[in-house]
DNA sequence: CGAGAATTTGAAACCCATCAATGACGGTGG
DNA sequence: CCACCGTCATTGATGGGTTTCAAATTCTCG
């Protein structure tokens, strides 16, 4: 997920969730529409079906026993979702805008796969992927700053929607502040502030609450931990304003 | 892994990677033995054998972009590795103590798993248990009091080598605190810390800096969160003492 | 028993969560 | 069309938990 830690190239691992053979079982099945915040299923609910989304984004998220919510991971149009459960729905997947899925029982997909020496290895191929990505998300939340890993987590949704990022390269957050915050482990107000300043650094440009815009991806993928900081070939200019509180704010 | 978040019901899911059957695969094979701080392999090393321990525990780990030592996990004696891996390590694994463990090659591992229909769904359940403690592992850094990740932390390891802990119940400490702040997402000092506040509050008591006991089993289950807090029968005189810290050093 | 390593403890600084207030936006109804 | 309201996002101030730097203490092992 985050090409940084698990990949040893530096490619998008995701693509890898989409072009699979494994999708092709999903086509027959009819198209079920979720509106905004309609539960696709619960958490402990037996899990009876797997399923592929095809527009929209799902957040998956677990309550903890203090009542947190703590968002496991998002689910992108072109992905599949449920192959790693046992018996039951480890957490709650609920629509984070309309979202379209295709939706097919457990029992025959496995059925599918087992039959066929073809979908064998690309089901473990998944589940190695996807537990790759548990574990990419987990390092990326240790990692300790706020900054970082909302770096990490806008190169993650760039990369979703609209491949390798570049300077200018936009990105339409999906998801509210607080999802973003239960995701990444902090709070609202910790998310807003990480943004603002990016935003007085110059690495990011906001053209509303949910639109912004990469300016310096060199620097975000720098702050992300993806590549080590040295050169600073993007805006190398504004440095003299980058370290303290801002003078005034845009916008 | 623990208990209280992923598995419905509050039993230890580490007994199902010890008593799987796959496990039976590694016995033809020789004992390799690896001494103290000895790498059985390294991060980004092509992936081509999968292992049992059979007596000792390895540490998992990975080095973060800044330096920092990130630890995965732990391998306990009876447990399987390396299932989950695409073409190449995605860690290194290292003995925290004398380690044995059984080898076999990738190859002949999925050869005797793909033509036996009784061993297919063991791998995928076992990969889904992996899974699933990857998962638990990372909410239990997520939710962040010191105490609260310490306390689940001894019980991990309480289980693992003695059942369900009940009052009195010893855990040695194979690895180090350096181990255990890398583990759980913080610094050495503050797992010391942490483990003398559970010392003051008369939760575990300490012979040694490698071994514990185990007096307020109720306690120490409410701080990780397994349970509500709420009766307290171990031990319920000492809380006049717990809130602040000690007017006198024990030991 | 002694030396080096590991652990524990102390003090200060920092980062983030929390509480609180303000500002921006979108929709509804007058 | 605009005022109003609720939701969401931003910003400020404060406090607490952790990290960091530093030192003392304990443990381990030759």
């Amino acid at each position: 997920m985050y090409a940084i830690t698990t990949n040893s190239k530096a490619e998008p691992i995701l693509p890898s969730f989409s072009n699979s053979v494994l999708l092709e079982l999903f086509q027959a099945k009819p198209v079920e529409n979720f509106s905004t915040g309609r539960a696709v299923f619960w958490e402990g609910d037996p899990a009876k079906d797997v399923f592929e989304v095809t527009r929209g984004i799902l957040r998956l998220y677990r309550i903890l026993p203090d009542g947190r919510r703590a968002i496991v991971g998002f689910v992108f149009a072109g992905e599949m979702m449920g192959l790693s459960f046992q018996d039951r729905y480890l957490f709650t997947a609920e629509a984070v805008g309309e979202v379209s899925v295709h939706r097919i029982s457990r029992r025959m997909f496995h059925a599918a796969v087992d039959s066929s020496p073809h979908l064998r290895p690309e089901l473990l191929s998944h589940l190695r992927d996807e537990m790759c990505a548990a574990q990419d998300q987990m390092l990326l939340v240790l990692r300790n700053s706020a900054d970082e890993r909302l770096a990490s987590f806008l190169l993650l949704i760039a990369r979703k929607t609209s491949g390798e990022p570049e300077r200018g390269t936009e990105i339409q957050l999906a998801m509210a502040r607080a999802d973003i915050a239960d995701y990444l482990g902090m709070s609202i107000e910790t998310v807003s502030r990480s943004i603002s300043r990016l935003k007085w650094q110059g690495i990011i440009a906001l053209d509303g609450p949910s639109r912004l815009t990469i300016q310096r991806v060199r620097a975000l993928r720098e702050l992300a931990g993806e590549v080590e900081r040295f050169g600073d070939e993007d805006i190398p200019h504004l440095a003299a304003t980058m370290g303290r509180q801002p003078v005034q704010l845009a916008r």
